[in-house]
DNA sequence: ATAATATATTCATTATGGCGAATATGTCAT
DNA sequence: ATGACATATTCGCCATAATGAATATATTAT
């Protein structure tokens, strides 16, 4: 495949609201697919088709903790396009880090009453 | 419009091969139509409606001269973008320089003999 | 005014991609 | 083994975008 379809290929998979913000989301960290989908409102099989395609274009690696499956970002350097492109369009990026206060409702850890399970955790 | 509409939108504008290669074929300077259709192997119509995608998204500006039309990059950033994701793709971005040695029928400058009109210069 | 040329626009067709519903797979708890 | 849960996969539908053909517009030359 010539570098430009590749290239092309790149912008065009990561050209996607949707994935954006699962790329934002992500971010420097490692996420597990629950928070995602409490966070970005996704359902969750389109979520799971959108990992789907990031990590088929090598964008996304996966890691399975128990029942649970954390992504992480393949290549920091991809948040400096994401950064790149906002500022040619002139606009602020916006910072979703989902680690500190999602509000999964598998991940209630020191929320609301009742619940405790520590699960999507990472547990080793 | 949110930020990340907007960049999924600039992205997704510039996400695909013909549309790179136009931008790479402009890069730094300003080319007329004459030149990309016979660098890239479009057709017209094709290529002046990628042209008019990439003038709407705000990528392009023209300049009439005469006949014809030159196209310029409205931001030399987006070749940094483009320069970032082939770096993760880790492949090679050519030079589409234009200028140069264009081969465009309209355009043979010291080229093939009994061919000698400038068109396609910038004539002020 | 007419013809020739450079580029743009419109329209119909086709391909591509995202989405929803349903189902499957894999892991843990019992 | 069974059930519950997290995630993945498949499939059909629909919207969006790319393509091709035809035509229109603008500019220059005659």
């Amino acid at each position: 495949m010539s570098s430009i379809k590749q290239v092309a290929a790149l912008l065009q998979t990561i050209g996607q609201e949707s994935r954006l913000q699962i790329l934002l989301a992500i971010g420097e960290g490692e996420t597990c697919v629950c928070h995602l989908e409490a966070m970005l409102g996704l359902r969750q099989a389109t979520l799971s088709q959108h990992l789907m395609a990031l990590r088929e274009a090598g964008l996304l690696e996966a890691r399975r903790q128990g029942r649970f499956i954390h992504y992480r970002l393949n290549d920091p350097r991809l948040l400096a396009i994401l950064r790149q492109a906002a500022d040619v369009q002139g606009v602020p990026l916006p910072e979703l880090s989902p680690s500190p206060d999602c509000n999964c409702p598998n991940c209630s850890k020191e929320k609301g009453p009742g619940n405790n399970s520590s699960r999507c955790e990472v547990r080793s």
